[in-house]
DNA sequence: GAGTGGTAGTCTCAAAATGAGACCAGCACT
DNA sequence: AGTGCTGGTCTCATTTTGAGACTACCACTC
């Protein structure tokens, strides 16, 4: 099973020590690691930084790529991908001036290991589904 | 096991068409690869499956591990986990009955990815960190 | 036998995040 | 003169989350 790998591989002596390590000294509140984890962790930013890794996308674009997302939370998840380095954003002085998004090299950078997530998920989200249902059966 | 987990086709056509190929036929709001991914990517769920790819904890261990997750929500997010087949719920008939949770295989196996975002977040917070600083300062 | 503490939660209320939809300015086209 | 497209912002309702009190049970101490 896919399990094996785990020790071998990474080498995790202790994993909540990597997750937790930081400056401040062992305050597993305000760690690095998690705070860059929060932040591609959003509702939508994953949705964005994936649709993005495949060409740069116009505002009105991913509004239209992503039917159920409100244009509010698409301007701030695009402002918080922007912040953190993952997006760069470009106006053109077109007549209604236009706005293109496009993943930096940061972005691209995390999409590698962003993507191992996705292709997972391509590949078991059958189980998902499948535990769920079981579980729900479960408790009625 | 119904896990998989196979280390090739990295050949995405159209990376979009991945995350939303679903059954329904188009439809990009109810995919089940985005499903998944929506399932592990809340504020609380990355993290706790971390804790518990270490090893096993106990209710009240989790809760001290991570000091500002509410038990409210620490409940429900090992709910949600344990519904979507990730972690396995077992109570112990203790004096006081104490609950151990622990990762199924299918938690196991979706670790493994994920550890790599995280991997990627040890090694880059501080280009976010960075990036962060640098625009603040540019919109100030 | 009264108090204290630890177990894993639930319940309630306030605060924060999100969704739904109206509104905006500017220009092109009809 | 009206309509549409651009990329937003603003307001308000709904949903989600946080903070903290509260529960039942038992063991242990005083």
């Amino acid at each position: 099973m896919g399990v094996a790998m785990d020790s071998k591989i990474f080498n995790l002596k202790s994993k909540l020590e990597v997750y937790k390590a930081m400056p401040g000294g062992g305050n597993f509140a305000d760690c690095p690691v998690r705070d860059v984890i929060q932040g591609i962790s959003g509702k939508w930013s994953s949705l964005l930084v994936m649709a993005l890794a495949e060409k740069p996308y116009r505002f009105g674009e991913l509004r239209r790529l992503v039917p159920d997302i409100s244009q509010r939370m698409l301007t701030q998840t695009l402002y918080d991908l922007q912040r953190d380095g993952y997006v760069h954003r470009e106006v053109f002085p077109t007549k209604p001036p236009s706005v293109e998004y496009s993943l930096t090299d940061l972005g691209r950078s995390m999409f590698a290991p962003l993507q191992m997530l996705i292709q997972w998920a391509e590949l078991n989200h059958y189980a998902v589904r499948e535990a769920r249902v079981a579980f729900d059966a479960a408790q009625a």
